[in-house]
RNA sequence: GGUCGGGUAGCUCAGCUGGAUAGAGCAACAGCCUUCUAAGCUGUGGGUCAAGGGUUCGAAUCCCUUCUCGAUCACCA
């Protein structure tokens, strides 16, 4: 138990004993108290007025008489209008921090045989063009969510759904067909991934170019656009690929191995994996199958037309396309097909969907599909939503240009950190070798605390203009704290110290200490809460403040020329615990610390 | 128009399961390096928490209305 939990307990006991009366735990609202007040924690005593029939003051006097008779750990109170402050007493800060010294996984639990398992899926590419800074908010989010739900003690399936098939992955290959001249990867040096970019884009362009021309012999916009010989030219490719065409079939494989190959290396800058990738090209067949078997059921109907549908209006929602017509499928087929192969391979007890807030109106409809189906977790998926990446221009537009590629911004982010380093002076020591992983370190680190430290579900601004700070609530700053508590763990080594593992009791601590031991101790609650809410961004706040309060500590105290050696003992193994925790904080996030900087 | 999510300092964001005088960072200004890493620390200024009403001992937080921004409401994925 820790000293919020004992204090709940003895507050509990105080007021049956006082007023006669049992309280819920709920009731007892525990909180740190304020820096403008003397004491740690705080008691609100307004819930206990009705059955104190006192007034707030004579309520929180009363409470705290008794609370500092009855238990050990209270020392002293004071009372300011309907708050009882109550001071808790040193020794108890350092038996806590022992305890907390004990627990070699802090905060993190491990799964066991029966723990549930989660099944996260993010990232969701297409492989017509490179990862955006879109991506980057997704992959960020799911990894480190992944990470989160990891400490919590669930089993967790990372993974990945490709779409690899369909008319904007044609829309690629023709025009590489077309205007490529045999070009690949090695040919020319570039990611597959951005090779095959440029011919989306070349697609776009011919066929724009198309429109406008058969426009000027006076075709209106929307046959323009269906008349397109190019446009038209994609469709037939897709009718062949859905045909298995070999020809077509061959060069879908090539170009999307291109792709895969890219991939790949972005994923790995940006530390993100998975453990199972699905392929929408085998999916959508099992959707299909799966919704003529409910169609079968009589869970769907069938129009005169042939196409198949879902009526929602019972759930208050609409009527939902899952066949077309010619019996081919839609978005919603795939995603069944998708939740058929997993449900199949996988004994999944939640499923988390990591999509985009443009898409929450889909997985209110996916949610009451899959539970139709019979499919267990289907009621209860999690989407978890967030909101879009926009630059000061507005939303990112891959066909327009107005995107940040996710290469060139990781190149950029490193690139200023050893800029940032160089002008500090702090690689002059250092091989080229040592100084570009710190730049790598610390570059990413920026970054994926500048995305991971918002709310999910707000919208976020990037100013491309305005490159990612190093200084303040950033990543850099929390491993920089990081990179130098262990360089005086290294000074103190060299210097023969030695500081055990358990800190002496007898010592006396400072407020500054007591309180960094007390928000110390708050670390597995945030990372259950995180858990609860899949909020990396509870993690990144908490890992900051941590930091921010280790700082002031570190700039007042002394650690290693404190002369009492019990003192300056405890002081070595607080900030050796504190970069422990900074470096399992981060890690949640996704985000590495380094040993110098 | 229906549904969903936002609106907090000049800017980017915390705080939202109701609690004390609404917090950080950036930017601005003023200090602190012969002492453990100054990517740091300390201080100053900066607010009608979109507006109005309600519930409550107490509201940025809960409820209602309005304004506003965004997403979505496809036989695109």
């Amino acid at each position: 138990m820790n000293v919020e939990e004992i204090l709940t307990q003895s507050v509990k006991s105080v007021i049956a004993q006082l007023y006669g009366q049992e309280v819920d735990e709920k009731l007892v609202q525990l909180q740190n108290t304020k820096k403008e007040f003397e004491g740690d924690l705080t008691l609100v005593v307004f819930p206990f007025l009705k059955i104190s029939k006192k007034k707030p003051e004579e309520t929180a006097s009363e409470i705290g008489d008794a609370l500092t008779k009855a238990s050990p750990i209270v020392e002293k109170f004071n009372v300011i209008k309907g708050f009882l402050n109550l001071t808790i007493a040193k020794n108890v800060w350092v038996d806590t921090f022992n305890t907390i010294l004990n627990d070699k996984e802090f905060g993190l639990k491990k799964a066991t045989e029966d723990s549930p398992l989660y099944m996260v899926e993010y990232s969701s590419p297409n492989t017509n063009k490179p990862l955006h800074l879109g991506h980057i908010r997704n992959n960020l989010l799911g990894y480190s969510l992944c990470r989160i739900l990891e400490a919590n003690g669930y089993k967790v399936i990372k993974t990945n759904i490709v779409n690899d098939r369909g008319i904007h992955i044609c829309k690629s290959m023709l025009a590489w067909q077309k205007f490529g001249n045999g070009e690949t990867p090695s040919s020319t040096g570039k990611k597959g991934d951005h090779l095959v970019g440029d011919y989306y884009v070349k697609f776009d362009k011919a066929y724009k170019e198309e429109i406008k021309e058969l426009m000027e012999k006076g075709v209106s916009e929307e046959d323009a656009k269906k008349q397109a010989p190019i446009m038209q030219e994609a469709q037939a490719m897709l009718k062949k690929w859905e045909d298995g065409d070999a020809e077509v079939r061959k060069l879908w494989e090539e170009m999307n191995g291109w792709v895969y190959e890219g991939f790949d290396e972005t994923y790995k800058r940006l530390g993100v994996a998975f453990d199972k990738i699905y392929y929408e090209s085998t999916t959508y067949i099992d959707g299909k199958n799966k919704v003529n078997e409910g169609l079968e059921k009589g869970l769907f109907y069938r129009r005169e037309d042939g196409s198949v549908w879902a009526d929602l209006t019972q759930n208050g929602l609409d009527e939902k396309l899952l066949l077309r017509a010619d019996g081919t499928s839609v978005y919603m087929t795939q995603d069944i097909g998708t939740a058929t192969q997993r449900f199949n391979e996988f004994d999944i007890n939640k499923m988390i969907y990591v999509v985009g807030n443009e898409q929450n109106y889909h997985f209110q409809v996916l949610s009451i599909l899959l539970d139709r189906l019979g499919f267990s977790w289907g009621k209860d998926l999690v989407h978890f939503s967030y909101g879009m990446v926009e630059l000061p221009e507005g939303k990112m537009k891959s066909r327009e240009g107005t995107v940040v590629d996710a290469d060139d911004l990781m190149d950029e982010m490193i690139q200023t950190a050893k800029e940032v380093s160089a002008e500090l002076g702090k690689i002059d020591e250092m091989t080229d070798e040592e100084a570009n992983e710190i730049a790598r370190i610390c570059g990413l680190g920026a970054l994926k605390y500048f995305i991971l430290k918002v709310d999910p579900r707000k919208n976020m601004l990037f100013n491309p203009k305005e490159s990612i700070d190093f200084n303040g609530n950033t990543g850099p700053f929390i491993q920089y704290t990081h990179a130098r508590i262990r360089s005086v763990l290294r000074k103190a080594a060299e210097q023969g110290i030695q500081w055990g593992e358990q800190a002496d009791t007898s010592i006396q601590l400072s407020e500054t200490e007591s309180n960094l031991i007390q928000y110390l101790s708050s670390f597995p609650n945030v990372v259950k809460q995180a858990g609860q809410e899949y909020s990396p961004a509870l993690i990144a706040n908490y890992v900051y403040e941590l930091v921010k309060q280790y700082n002031s500590f570190y700039h007042d105290f002394s650690i290693l020329k404190e002369s009492d050696e019990a003192i300056r003992g405890f002081r070595l193994l607080l900030s050796q615990k504190i970069a422990e925790v900074i470096k399992s904080g981060m890690g949640l996030l996704g985000i590495d610390v380094p040993e110098r900087m």
